[in-house]
DNA sequence: GTTTAGCACTCTCTGAGCATGAGTGCTAAG
DNA sequence: CTTAGCACTCATGCTCAGAGAGTGCTAAAC
C-alpha cells in the first residue's frame, strides 16, 4: 500500500462521495493531479480492488469503495476537517436557553445536528435508571392526583403524574417528600425500586403511603417515552441512493423502531465512532453507515448521539460536527 | 343522477380505493352485481365523467374518480362502517393509564389512530394560551432553577423549567404560589400575560419576584414545544401513489410543517370534517385528501386530530375511526 | 522496471419499432 | 333502452441495435 494508491484510493472516495456515481480512471485522472495517466491509474484501481477495498458494479462501470475501502479511508487517510466560524458559533449557541428540561437539550441536539449534516440524527438520553436519586418533591393538583419531581444527578428533572388513592394535602405530601429525599438521596434509580418494593427492608412498614406511590410509578414507568428524539430524517431522502421507496422504509423504519436506540447506546467507548455499512450487521441499514458519539452528564452517566447516512458519508465533516456537538452538550450539561 | 348512475359510481370508487388501478367497465360488470352489460356501464360512465364525477387518465384507461366524484361519494353515497368490537375495545382501552400529562395524551392519540388507519396522523393540543389557570406551584429545584407547574382547566398539568435571579428558599416559593393562585384563579393564560406585564395594573408593584418569574415564562415559552404529535408517517410509503420519492418529500414535509397543524386547526366545526385534494389548495397534498376533528376538553377549548392519506382514502372507516377516538379521548379528559 | 498508448472487449443505457391488450366510443340490432 | 360487435386509441412490455463508458491486456516508450 504505497502512497499512490493511497492518493488514488483517497480521489475515488472523495469523488464518489461527492457524486455518487461509478468512478473510472478517465475521470480520476482529469480531475484530480495525480500525475499519471489514466492506464497507470486503471493498474493501481486493479491492485485496489484485489486487496478487497474497490468494487465494480459491473465489469464496464466505474469503482466503488468497498466497505474495507470505507475504513481504511476513515482510520489512515482522511484528513479531519474545520468547522467554519459559522458553524461554530452555531453550536456554541445552540443551547442558550431559559429551558432545562433533558427532553428540550435532547430535542435541540438532534434538530442541530441533522441540520448541521443533512442526515437524520438521534439523540438518545442518558437512561434515568442509573441516575442517583437528589431531590424529591410531590405536588398536589387536586383530587387524587400528584405530580412527583424527581431531581437526578444527571442535573435534569423527571416528572409524573401519579393518582394516589387518597387526598394528601400539601402538608403532609411535603413531609413525606422530605422523609423520601432523607432516606433516598444519592440511591440510584433503579436500585431505588428494588429498595422500595423489597419487603426484607424496613422501608416498607415505615412509609406505607411512599409505598404505594411508589408503586404506582415503577408499575406507570415506561421507560423510553421522552428520551430519545429523532430529527430531519426526511433529509434522507435528498441522497441518490434512497430513491427506491423500500429502501427509505428499511432506514426509517429502523430509525423509529428500538433498535436504533440500542445500537445508538451499544457503543459504550467514549467519542466519535463510525459504522461503516455491513459492519452493523443490521440488515435494514446494509447500505448505511453512522456515526455515534457519546455526552457526559456532570459525572459519567452518558448519552448517546448518532447521525445515520448513505455509506458515501461525508465522514470527516460529519465526525466534527458530531464531535463539537457532543463537547458543547458536555459542557452546558456540566453544571 | 338516477340510481344507476350513483350504483356505478359507488363500485367505481370503491374498486378504485381498493386496487388504485383505473377502473374499466368490464370490470365493473364483473365484480360487482350491477345486472346490466359494460356496454351500459360505459354509457354510465361517460354520463358520470360529463358531470365532473370520473375522469381518463388517456382514451384507453379505465375511469378515475375526480375531486368532485370523491366528495358526493362522502357526502350522499358512502355508507357509515361499523368498527368492530376489537377496534372499538381498543379505542376504549387505549387511554387507561396511570400518567396524565397532556403530551402523553396527544401522543398516544396520534398512534392510536395512525395503527387503526393504516395513515399517518397528527394530533394538536389545545392551545394553553386560551385555559384558565386552576392552580400554579413552585417547586425548587436548588440554586437558581425552579419548577412552575401550571393546572390549568383543560385539565392538564403543564410544567416549566424558570431560572430565577435570586435563591427562594421553600416557604416563598410556597407563598408566592399560593399568592398567584389567588389573585389569578380562572383567568385565561394569554391574558395573564397581558394583566401581569401590564404596568397600569397594580400588578406588578405588589408582587415583584412574580413579575421576575412570569417574565421569564412569557419571554421563554415557545408555543409548540409538546403540543403536537405525529404518528405512523411511514405509513404513506404503503401506497403505490407514493412509490415517488419526491412525493414523499412533499407529504412527509408538509406533515412536519407548521402548515399542517395550521390547516387541522383551522377547521373550527366541531365534529368530523373531510378535505378531499384540491380543495385544501395546499400544492404539497394535492394527491391527498385530509379527515380532521375536533375533542373537547372539560369545557370548550378544542383540540385537532387529523389523518392525511392518499384521494383514494377509505373515508368511511377513517371517518368512524376518528370519530370514536376523539369521543373517547373529549370523554377521557372531561374529569 | 515502470509508464503509457492502443485496442479489443464487455456491459449498461437509450431509443426505436412492434406486438399486445385493456378499454373506449360508436353503430346498429335486439 | 340495452347490448353485441367492431374499429380505434394508447400505455406497456419486449426485442434489438447503436452509443458510450470503462476495463484489461499487450506492446512500445521512457
Amino acid at each position: 500500500m504505497d502512497a499512490r494508491k493511497r492518493q488514488v484510493l483517497e480521489a475515488l472516495i472523495d469523488d464518489y462521495i461527492a457524486t455518487a456515481e461509478p468512478v473510472g480512471s478517465r475521470t480520476l485522472a482529469k480531475k484530480y493531479r495525480l500525475g499519471v495517466s489514466p492506464a497507470t491509474i486503471r493498474n493501481e484501481m486493479a491492485d485496489l480492488e484485489d486487496l478487497g477495498f474497490l468494487e465494480q458494479p459491473h465489469t464496464s462501470a466505474g469503482r466503488v469503495p468497498s466497505d474495507k475501502g470505507y475504513r481504511y479511508y476513515v482510520d489512515e487517510i482522511m484528513r479531519p476537517v474545520v468547522l467554519d466560524l459559522a458553524e461554530r458559533q452555531r453550536i456554541r449557541q445552540a443551547y442558550q436557553a431559559r429551558v432545562r428540561e433533558l427532553h428540550w437539550f435532547i430535542h435541540q441536539t438532534a434538530r442541530l445536528v441533522s441540520e448541521l449534516t443533512l442526515y437524520p440524527s438521534l439523540v438518545v438520553a442518558p437512561p434515568v435508571e442509573q441516575a442517583a436519586l437528589i431531590d424529591l418533591s410531590f405536588v398536589s393538583l387536586g383530587q387524587d392526583t400528584v405530580l412527583m419531581v424527581l431531581k437526578t444527578s444527571t442535573g435534569m428533572v423527571e416528572n409524573q403524574t401519579l393518582l394516589v388513592p387518597e387526598e394528601f394535602d400539601s402538608d403532609k405530601l411535603r413531609s413525606l417528600a422530605e422523609d423520601f429525599t432523607q432516606e433516598f438521596r444519592g440511591v440510584a434509580i433503579h436500585e431505588l425500586k428494588n429498595r422500595i418494593l423489597d419487603p426484607l427492608q424496613g422501608d416498607v412498614k415505615r412509609y406505607p403511603e411512599l409505598w404505594q406511590l411508589a408503586l404506582k410509578w415503577v408499575t406507570g414507568h415506561d421507560g423510553d417515552e421522552d428520551k430519545v428524539s429523532l430529527a430531519g430524517p426526511l433529509n434522507i431522502l435528498n441522497y441518490p441512493e434512497f430513491r427506491d421507496v423500500e429502501k427509505v422504509r428499511r432506514v426509517l423504519g429502523f430509525l423509529e423502531k428500538e433498535t436504533a436506540v440500542e445500537l445508538a447506546s451499544r457503543h459504550y467507548a467514549e467519542g466519535v465512532q463510525v459504522v461503516i455499512g455491513a459492519e452493523s450487521s443490521l440488515d435494514d441499514i446494509q447500505d448505511c453507515s453512522l456515526v455515534t458519539a457519546t455526552y457526559r452528564v456532570g459525572g459519567n452517566v452518558v448519552g448517546h448521539l448518532m447521525v445515520l447516512g448513505p455509506r458515501r458519508m461525508h465522514y470527516n465533516r460529519v465526525m466534527s460536527i458530531v464531535e463539537a456537538v457532543s463537547d458543547e452538550l458536555s459542557r452546558v450539561l456540566h453544571g
